[in-house]
DNA sequence: CGCGCGCCTTGACGAGGGTCAAGGCGGCCC
DNA sequence: GGGCCGCCTTGACCCTCGTCAAGGCGCGCG
């Protein structure tokens, strides 16, 4: 599928399933005034889409992909001899759910360039090539992004220049971040007060 | 189960899910610095806990509440036999990802007081316990409300302050706020710029 | 009956991010 | 190879919401 396709939209009666072999996915409310919150991104190997009354989010295409569609009807009948897969899926939809409730707490609680620093901490966990450390290529543009944080592309930009002014972070093209050290070896403190490190990347 | 008594808390080994019989349960995620916030309240008839992993958000009593317990492997064994509950469950998941995604989209798009019009519409659609039109009874105290909008209480109570005083709703002690006219009418357009009723409400 | 503690309210002020506007840059098509 | 278009950037300004501080109100307990 092209990028920027539409894969299903919002209110659409489902019937088909899909797991994403290649390429990255958006699931996405639009709102009334055009406006659009991105509600997560979906890598290589994860389930979307089995759900079996209306679509309660769109799905496109951030970048090209590839898919492989089930029927949904058939998977659920097969799954009464195969208890692991409903296992699977009922563990899939409370992941998403449960991800999507630390994505929230997380662009209601954190100013703009502390969402950044998570986001990007995010993707070396959850999409990481396994290339050099703390390189990030970014499937997505920063509109994607921005909507993801719930963020202006203008404060995007700005946060991201902060950043790099501070020393976190380094950007080679619009769709490559290399994060700085300190950075790559806290995944799990993104939360943390950009302040703390001001100190050490102005000696860098 | 008493008010404010914690059912469960994030990242705990479940075993047991439940389904509500009486009052409401809130789901959150407790942030680093104390922060919370609500991903979704819950009424009576709704399943929660069902996972299978670790308990990706906490759940606490909002009022005096009355829950069954489940064994959910128990649960899931007698489900091969029962497609139709396997069904029910993943309808259950995918709702309460569907309403939450939702639920981003207003929190993080509408000013104060248009997420307020939108929860009391929200409330009145799923919570109603069909007395009078537009009369609303608050399970939940002003915390809670402004931790599920994202506000804090001083913006909360300011917001409440301008929609009465614009006509919107009327207070009746702090549990119970009246919507008028105009705004039961129109449960599907809560996002609604609020400029428009003032007129109305003037003359009212 | 009165005190005290939570919860809600109100005011003044400041900061972060949204808006509007214009300019740069690169990629793609002709 | 040149021009155009979309995406990103930068600046100036303003507005909403958060913060800090103090005060009111009601409920429960002593």
């Amino acid at each position: 599928m092209a990028r920027g396709q539409v894969i299903y939209d919002e209110g659409e009666p489902p019937g088909v399933m899909y797991r994403l072999e290649a390429g990255c996915v958006r699931l996405q409310v639009n709102g009334e005034d055009g406006d659009r919150q991105i509600v997560a991104f979906l890598f290589p190997g994860e389930l979307f889409g089995f759900c079996l009354d209306r679509r309660s989010t769109s799905a496109e295409a951030v970048s090209e992909v590839e898919v492989t569609r089930f029927m949904t009807r058939m998977v659920l009948e097969k799954s009464v001899a195969r208890p692991d897969v409903v296992v699977e899926l009922i563990n899939r939809s409370n992941a998403l759910f449960g991800v999507l409730a630390h994505h929230v707490e997380k662009i209601t609680h954190l100013p703009a360039h502390e969402r950044l620093i998570w986001f990007f901490n995010w993707l070396l966990r959850h999409a990481d090539d396994a290339r050099a450390p703390g390189v990030i290529e970014l499937p997505m543009n920063y509109r994607d992004i921005a909507d993801f944080l719930s963020l202006k592309p203008e404060t995007l930009s700005r946060a991201l220049k902060q950043l790099e002014d501070t020393g976190y972070l380094v950007r080679r093209g619009q769709r490559t971040v290399v994060l700085r050290q300190a950075c790559v070896a806290l995944p799990l403190r993104a939360g943390d007060r950009l302040a703390a490190t001001q100190a050490d990347s102005a000696t860098g």
